[in-house]
Formats: structure tokens, sequence, C-alpha cells
DNA sequence: TATATTTGCAACTAAATAGTTGCTTATTTT
DNA sequence: AAAATAAGCAACTATTTAGTTGCAAATATA
């Protein structure tokens, strides 16, 4: 496994990750606990939350001898980034593009309309 | 290489696929042209084309003996939606959360005050 | 203090993935 | 019609990944 620049679009890859990742934007969660909402074992959340770890997705917090995880919304923002770029695109260019298939149809029956 | 059902996040978790999807974003093009802008070959480029068709991020269109790849935005549309959970927590949660600590650190000053 | 619990780490296996090479098909050009 | 070009497909290799098993460290409980 990897270890460093790990990337957060690998991490979101996988999909029990992004499981994961709903689950503890909502609350803080020990891998016990998060590993009874799933159908795996302990160790292979484990192996996730390091991934989620590595690429700062979620944080530890060490309390007594269990380990809560959180999600770093912060990090999540960068992913948000990466989509906006294409957001953009869809909220011009693609509106500009319907309007045009709109028209056209509109035009269509217009002319259907018009033969009879 | 799976052929169905292919994980849209699994395609962008590539960065070659990422840079894929950003040129396709702003013209079609063909294999060979999108090759020409990386240090791959245009066979390894045409299975990264695989894998988007198969998730149906990018469209062919036949042209002669040439295909033009292009974005499909709706499909992109399908990490906003993903990435829009998250924002809904960022956007008042965290704001929320940084009121608290402003108001904290206010009362804080408030206190040391009436303590003098 | 002895035992149980929570967790991380290392080694291993099976499956998936990225990339290469060689080939075929279809279309364009000469 | 022959040669050249564009691109997909199949087989293969090397690397990466997900998951398992076993174990050690740290903390909590009896």
């Amino acid at each position: 496994m990897r270890e460093t620049n790990r990337d957060i679009f690998q991490a979101i890859a996988d999909p029990t990750r992004r499981a994961i990742i709903t689950l503890v934007a909502l609350q803080a969660m020990t891998p016990n606990a998060i590993a009874e909402h799933f159908d795996t074992s302990r160790q292979a959340v484990s192996k996730h939350l390091k991934v989620l770890t590595e690429c700062e997705l979620v944080k530890q917090e060490q309390s007594g001898r269990e380990i809560y995880y959180t999600l770093q919304l912060n990090k999540m923002k960068e992913f948000d980034k990466w989509i906006a770029q294409f957001r953009k695109l869809w909220e011009t260019r693609f509106n500009q593009l319907d309007d045009v298939l709109l028209t056209m149809s509109a035009n269509k029956q217009t002319l259907k309309n018009k033969k009879k």
C-alpha cells in the first residue's frame, strides 16, 4: 500500500470508503462502530481508514484506547473545487444548448402544425 | 477489464483520465489528438477512453474513420450530486461551529473583563 | 495483577488495473 | 487498386489494491 501522496480521487474511488465518509460526516466514530455498519471485517475498515487518513480526508481523535474518526470537510472541498470547473460549463454552455434544442423542437412543432 | 456497471468514481481515480476529461470538456477530440497531449501511447489513451465511455462520462461521435470523444456533462452532474450532501454541511454546520468558536472567544474576553 | 478490549501493523493472497505489443477492420488518400 | 491512416480488440506483463490472518501495543476492567 502506497503511503504518501495518496490523492483524494483515489480514496473516494472505493464504494466502501465513500460509505465510511458519509458515516463519519454525521458523527465521529470508532473503527469498530464503523465496521458494524458494513459486511466487512474490522481490519478491512481499518485499512480504509488508513487510506482516508493518509490523504487527510478523515482525522483521528484518541480517547483512551478508542480512536474516533471524523470527516475533514475542508479536504472534501478539494473535490468540490475540481467539479466546479465543469459546473461552470453546464451552468452556461449547456443551458445555452438546451435552449437551442428546445427552440428547435418548438420550431418542429410549429412546422408540423403549419403543414396541416 | 470490467465492462458493465463501471463506477464513475473509479473512472476519475486515474489522473490521466481526469486530464482527458478536462481536454474533451473544451472540445471534441480524437484518440490520436488526445494522446499527443500526454506521454502515453495511443493504445493506453484508447483504454482510458473505453473506461470513460463504459461509464458514460464521454460519448463517441463517428466521422469517417475518426471518432470524436466529447464529455457528457450530464453524467458529470452525478459528482456534484454526491458532493452536495457535504457542501450542505460545510455551509451550515461548519459555519455554525465557526460562530460558536467566535462566541466562545468573545465570551472569554467578556468574562476576563468581568473578573477584573 | 490478570484478563479483556480496542486498535494498528506486517505478511500474505487473490483480484483488478495500467500499460505494452501485435493484429484486424474500416476509411481515406495516392 | 494499393498504400496509408485511424482506431478498436485480444493477449500478455507488471503493479496496485482489497481483504485475510496473525500478532503486538496500549488502555480499560474484574
